[in-house]
DNA sequence: GCGTCCAGGTCTACC
DNA sequence: GGTAGACCTGGACGC
C-alpha cells in the first residue's frame, strides 16, 4: 500500500532523516544510497506493520508492507508526519538565522526539522542509553531492547517495545541480556511507571508547562539528568536549552574554537543571540557537515 | 595480555 | 547549590 503525504514548501528530507543520530538507531533504518527511511510502527490493536519512507516533490511516498484500514492508515500517517517533523512551524526559527552568513545554509538547505520517534516513551528511552557511554553501546542497548522486546511485524522486522513489554521483565534482564549496567533499574523503573499510568510521558508533547517546569518533570525519571531532559526537549520542539554532552563540546571546539577547549559558559553565549531557538541553531550548526553536500531544496 | 582511559551523564552523600 | 566519587559497558590505546 502507497500513502503520499504533502510536505511543507522548503522541506527536505535527506536533512530530515539524516538530522539526528535515531536515524542510525533500530528500528530505524536509514538507505542513504537509496535515501530509504525504514522502520517497523506498532500500531497497538493490529500487527505492526514495516513502513518505508522516500522523498518526493512535495510530499513523502510512504509504503507499508501490507494493505491497511482506514484507522490504521490514518495512524502511519500520524506517525510519519509525528516523525518528520513535518507540522512543525519553522518561519520563526528560518527568520531569525536568515541574515546571518553562517547560518543562512540552515533556510536554503531545508534543516532543522529533526527526526523523532512516533512516541516520547521510545525517544526518552533511547536518549537514556545514549548517556555515559560510547555510541557502539548505546546501538548495542538498542538493539536489544527491539531484538528481544519488540512486536514481530509480517516480514520480521520488530517495533520498538511497548511500556508494557519493557515492565514485565526484571532488572537483571536489563543487566544481562541489554547489558545496560547501571541503568537497568532505572529503565525497569520507567516502564513500570508508564505501564502503570502513573507517569504520562506522551503528555509531555501538548504540555502546559514551562521549559524549566517540565525539566523539572522530566528529571523525576530516575537516569534523566540536565542532558537527558534538555535533548528531549527539542524533540518536543522546545529549543530554548541546549543539551551540552561531550559530543557537541568536542564539535564545538574543533569547529568555532579553533580546536581549543572551552566552557559552556562560552558555547551558551556563542548561540544566545537565537533566543528561544538557540538549541536548534546549535545543532544545526554542529551537524551540519552530516550531508557532504549542499542539499538543494529543489531536491528533496 | 593487561591496565587505563573515556565515551553523546546521573545519582547520592556530604559540605 | 555545589562538588566528589561511584556507577556499567566496551572499544581504543599504550606498554
Amino acid at each position: 500500500m502507497e500513502i503520499s503525504i504533502a510536505t511543507p514548501p522548503g522541506f527536505s528530507f535527506k536533512r530530515t532523516a539524516i538530522s539526528h543520530g535515531w536515524y542510525n538507531l533500530p528500528p530505524f533504518d536509514l538507505n542513504q544510497e537509496q535515501w530509504k527511511l525504514s522502520r517497523v510502527l506498532d500500531l497497538r490493536g493490529a500487527q505492526p506493520i514495516t513502513v518505508k519512507i522516500t522523498g518526493g516533490n512535495g510530499a513523502v511516498n510512504v509504503v507499508t508492507s501490507r494493505e491497511l484500514g482506514k484507522q490504521s492508515a490514518q495512524q502511519v500517517v500520524r506517525d510519519v508526519r509525528h516523525m518528520l517533523r513535518l507540522d512543525d512551524e519553522m518561519s520563526s526559527f528560518y527568520a531569525s538565522i536568515a541574515d546571518d552568513p553562517d547560518f543562512e545554509w540552515i533556510v536554503s538547505s531545508g534543516a532543522g526539522r529533526l527526526l523523532r520517534s512516533p512516541t516520547v516513551f521510545e525517544d526518552l528511552v533511547k536518549t537514556m542509553c545514549t548517556t555515559n557511554c560510547s555510541w557502539a553501546l548505546t546501538y548495542k542497548m538498542v538493539d536489544g531492547l527491539v531484538g528481544e522486546l519488540g512486536r514481530e511485524s509480517r516480514g520480521g522486522q520488530r517495533a520498538f517495545p511497548t511500556p508494557e513489554a519493557m515492565a514485565s521483565k526484571t532488572e537483571r534482564f536489563y543487566r544481562d541480556v541489554i547489558r545496560s549496567g547501571y541503568r537497568a533499574p532505572y529503565l525497569k523503573e520507567l516502564a513500570e511507571r508508564v505501564a502503570g499510568g502513573s507517569l504520562d510521558v506522551e503528555s509531555w508533547f501538548s504540555s502546559d508547562l514551562s521549559t524549566p517546569d517540565l525539566q523539572r518533570e522530566m528529571k523525576t525519571v530516575k537516569g534523566v539528568g540536565d542532558y537527558a531532559a534538555e535533548n528531549l526537549l527539542k524533540l518536543l520542539g522546545r529549543y530554548d536549552c541546549l543539551a551540552l554532552d561531550s559530543w557537541v563540546r568536542g564539535k564545538f571546539k574543533r569547529t568555532r574554537n579553533g580546536g581549543r577547549k572551552t566552557s559552556d559558559k562560552k558555547i551558551e553565549r556563542y548561540y544566545s543571540r537565537f533566543g528561544e531557538w538557540r538549541g536548534l541553531a546549535l545543532w544545526c550548526d554542529m551537524t551540519r557537515d552530516w550531508l557532504e553536500t549542499e542539499e538543494s531544496v529543489a531536491i528533496p
